[in-house]
DNA sequence: TCGAATGACAGCG
DNA sequence: CGCTGTCATTCGA
């Protein structure tokens, strides 16, 4: 993490901006979206955002469904989807095509 | 289960 | 001027 992506992050964090209130996604589809394969490029950005509230970086999980990581940690990811109304298990999205944000 | 690959940037030789 | 290491992941054998 000492690396100080910027343009590359920007990108991420705008695919995130879009992503609608209720809705997650994971990192290989913002790699996808940004045409890239760094999937781990793609969470380091997340590690990188200015504010969480601008870059919903808890709003990204992995491709299983898994919540993988966040800045505040996992629990409290898990706690801010289901504040969204996504449900969570065993630290695992539920019904994860139900609420899954397609970038297309 | 484990290792390799991927994109980008800072630091060092 | 050029290479290496790191990163909240992912996929294949």
């Amino acid at each position: 993490m000492k690396n100080k992506d910027l343009s590359f992050n920007q990108q991420c964090w705008q695919l995130l901006k879009k992503i609608p209130k209720g809705k997650v996604t994971t990192y290989k589809a913002l790699a996808n979206a940004l045409n890239t394969k760094a999937y781990q490029a793609v969470g380091s950005a997340m590690a990188a955002n200015p504010d969480l509230i601008s870059v919903p970086c808890h709003r990204v999980i992995n491709s299983d469904g898994r919540i993988g990581k966040f800045a505040l940690g996992e629990a409290k990811k898990i706690e801010l989807l289901r504040s969204e109304g996504i449900e969570i298990k065993d630290n695992k999205v539920v019904d994860l095509e139900h609420c899954f944000f397609d970038f297309s």
